[in-house]
DNA sequence: ATAAGTCTGTTGTTTTTCCAACGGAAAAGG
DNA sequence: CCTTTTCCGTTGGAAAAACAACAGACTTAT
């Protein structure tokens, strides 16, 4: 487990550990690995979750998909991201949603209960693990809430431009790179690829944004 | 306060708590309570909050007004919830959001900074109050990530059907009411509400659901 | 290098939603 | 009891999105 002291320090659960305190965390909650392939399901609707996890590396996709076969990316997990919180309360029931790999990735799992029942002694940082496990999980619903107004926008051409300005907001430029592709932009935003593809290059033809790929360049008007 | 203690006792955040617990605590937390009148903004977008809330009587909704007036119902607040977690990480920025009594409510605000560090000696039920604060956010989390599976439904229809089920489900029973007037339903899904009022009388003429006001019945097909 | 597969923009048609407006029913207020 | 206001269903025209299908550019695998 040593190996992923490094990625850990850069996490905002364990932000303000030393190499240590890291060490003992990671034994004191029971950490252990699991590597996923390339498009291989990490957990199904219907199954249970019994530990917090952080993906270690690659990428992962929350996604659903209604009786009709419908698909739609709830959320994305990028490397560092602690996600499955939701499910730990005890009683919580089954999966609602699939997790499926995106890219060859590694998660991390820990012992919920021993992050919850504090051991006094033995781990000095696990007051602040706890207080960092909070401000995660806030932090998580805050960009629940965010992508909440970007869907509940009336038209493609809003939720293209909240999101996309948020985005710019977010990584602090006006050009800046998406983590989807069309399709999966359009699953991200729940509207159809085709129609959103024409509402992009009209912003573009309007002289709003450019873009290349997954590129893209906001102008102001 | 003491008069908000057999309501705080059916909270979730001091769900196993006594009498004399929820009386120490309201203490160490230094908890105040505020009135607001029907129709009264608790909260406005721009303004910055340090407090963990929980609303004891009435109603709150927090809504959304985007720059050209539309106006969205992101969560309702019922009696007991807990609400504000999403802003008090230190650096989280203003309120993106507006939060206006819907009825005349009383609203309980707790020193967040009092809850995270604990008083280790002073309250025996600090440590369970954590467990059931992150137990709360992680609920609340599962419930937005339920409202954007509605809002994630590519029509109207869909939405109203993915709404009203899953609220029966929830309520238990396939006669169950909305906390909704049908303008605000029509806000909380982000859709028209004549197109939407059309829609359900649509589905009741297929007789897949029956309404009087708020009050719904789920048929089976 | 070639072939297969994927990603993206484009177009035309169908379907759905949005919008504005109206009237009746119900509720609120005096 | 009467007036005023709010709520809800309905309609028709305008606008937008969904859908299906296709072709070129780019990737990937062999």
């Amino acid at each position: 487990m040593k190996k992923y002291v490094p990625l850990l320090k850069r996490t905002k659960l364990f932000s303000g550990a030393g190499d240590d305190d890291i060490l003992s965390m990671l034994n004191c909650l029971n950490a252990t690995a699991r590597a996923y392939n390339k498009g291989e399901y990490a957990f199904r609707q219907g199954g249970y979750i019994r530990d917090l996890m952080i993906l270690a590396e690659g990428r992962l996709h929350i996604q659903k998909e209604d009786y009709w076969g419908n698909l739609n990316i709830l959320n994305e997990i990028r490397p560092g991201e602690m996600f499955g919180e939701a499910y730990i309360v005890p009683n919580s029931g089954a999966l609602m949603n699939d997790v499926i790999a995106t890219e060859a990735s590694t998660v991390l799992f820990f012992d919920i209960d021993r992050i919850l029942t504090a051991c006094p002694s033995a781990c000095p940082f696990h007051t602040q693990l706890l207080k960092n496990m909070f401000y995660t999980i806030s932090e998580k619903n805050k960009s629940l809430v965010q992508k909440l107004s970007y869907m509940s926008a009336r038209s493609t051409r809003e939720k293209l431009l909240s999101y996309l300005s948020d985005e710019a907001k977010r990584q602090n430029s006006s050009s800046f790179s998406i983590p989807f592709n069309r399709q999966q932009l359009a699953d991200f935003l729940s509207v159809d690829r085709s129609a959103m593809s024409g509402e992009l290059c009209k912003l573009r033809d309007e002289g709003l944004l450019g873009f290349h790929k997954s590129e893209f360049t906001l102008y102001e008007v």
